[in-house]
DNA sequence: ACACAACTCTGTACAGCGTAGAGAGAAAGT
DNA sequence: ACTTTCTCTCTACGCTGTACAGAGTTGTGT
């Protein structure tokens, strides 16, 4: 179910009462033998060291020692299991220390963001059309949002930067995090897989070299340089400072805001 | 298995030659009633109509009239179709035209790419820890090296630049495409799906206004000034304004090609 | 003390998935 | 005509999320 696989769907005061751990009922019957978080602790050590895939009802409950329907006497249905997995460990984030120089902190919140995705590989696997209402996605929002507190930004301004810093990091993350779980999975590095893969290209004659040159050069100098074929991390630090530029350009008024003009 | 959506496993070889449309092999047996072609337009409609989710083996097979199993006569597995998927999709962008201004060539590229995504929203879905090798996903990426060829950047600088920028487009389009199919799945608008839980929110202590100061004050400015949560063809257009900027600034020898010094 | 309501937990069941394996039938090579 | 090679199909396995019904436990109201 490629297509639910996060939440967004259900609802919503049942969700959020799960994600800020109030629990607002009446108690009766037999004592629970687990408890929410216990079963949000359980289904991350999962993902974490067996994949997103490997996360099933079954395979969680068989971890806690129940049966796999009891599950659902916590959570209305897995969806929700992964929005509190994911504010989870949006907590694992911290304030950044005080600094006067905004680039400086937004570096650390975009450094630290970053080692999370790397931690827990799944988190970017998730569908997130919409974030999960919790304290710990919050609090990630209203930090980045102070980075970037009166330093001579408009309230817009402040809002499309951090989503712009925030997209980035996702998307150089995901590559990043998707390439690395594909080596574990296949058991054949970058470099290993392309020196396979190189001669059978080779011999397509429609593939033949002289169409692609530029690929070619580039590929070959980036190969040679990071000893990989790619560099994600090399990429996100050098894409990080080139955006920080260009914010900084905006902040100083060297920019007019606007954009490129595309002819029509 | 949201964990193999994608390739990167399975015979290098015979992944390449599909993607190149070679066949090589000797032609005995009854004719074929299909082509790899038939199959992966049918299964481009379904994803494109009904969403990844519903696209199985099963679900092709009946669209084109013929048993399951058949479908595996042409294609290893699941996953090669995936991979002949993104490669053919990525055959509907075309080379930009000539312009003297490598800023405008990086705009029309990367917005022609975030209109595919937009067209796909499966594409930004699957795990795409190694590029298809086929011959449409290799145009793109020589098409954007072009762009930024000769205007001043070493070949790392061309390399980091163009990942960098894709990084950024394939992030911010993914939020945004992911939130039209949740609108479309749910039948909730991001105001209504808000306007919904906001109350919610409010009856938990814990979650009480003044902790999220910022975000309450930024939230409001874009909601008013976009009509919704987010609003992510703004943010994707300032954006890589910005972004350009700085790669701007690379090029004119302003920058000193690093970045922010992290305190350690 | 007893009945009842509310609660937790579990077993069974259903419809779906990707695909392995065996076998039927068709076309081409000899 | 015989054999080889190929396409196509059927059946089956183990997996998924979860609906539903029922058994057992606890707290409340009388």
């Amino acid at each position: 179910m490629t297509d639910a696989d996060h939440t967004g769907t259900g609802d919503p005061r049942r969700t959020i009462e799960l994600l800020w751990g109030v629990r607002g009922k009446p108690r009766r019957g037999p004592k629970p033998k687990l408890t929410v978080d216990e079963i949000v602790t359980a289904a991350i050590e999962i993902a974490d060291t067996e994949g997103i895939g490997a996360l099933s009802v079954r395979r969680g409950a068989e971890k806690l020692g129940v049966s796999p329907m009891t599950i659902y006497t916590y959570i209305p249905s897995r969806a929700e299991l992964l929005d509190l997995m994911m504010d989870r460990v949006h907590g694992e984030l911290t304030d950044p220390p005080e600094s006067h120089d905004w680039r400086v902190t937004m570096t650390i919140l975009a450094e630290d963001a970053w080692e999370m995705y790397h931690r827990h590989p799944w988190l970017l696997q998730l569908t997130t059309g919409r974030l999960p209402l919790g304290p710990h996605t919050f609090a990630k929002h209203e930090r980045e949002l102070a980075a970037v507190d009166a330093i001579g930004l408009t309230d817009l301004e402040m809002d499309a930067v951090v989503a712009m810093v925030n997209g980035f990091v996702q998307g150089i993350a995901r590559g990043s995090v998707e390439s690395a779980s594909l080596v574990r999975r296949s058991g054949l590095t970058d470099m290993e897989w392309w020196t396979a893969s190189a001669p059978v290209l080779a011999e397509i004659p429609e593939a033949d070299a002289g169409l692609f040159p530029l690929a070619a050069r580039i590929g070959q100098a980036a190969g040679e340089a990071h000893g990989a074929a790619s560099a994600p991390l090399h990429t996100f630090r050098f894409g990080l400072a080139r955006i920080l530029d260009g914010v900084e350009q905006l902040v100083d008024g060297d920019s007019d805001g606007s954009g490129t003009e595309l002819p029509s």
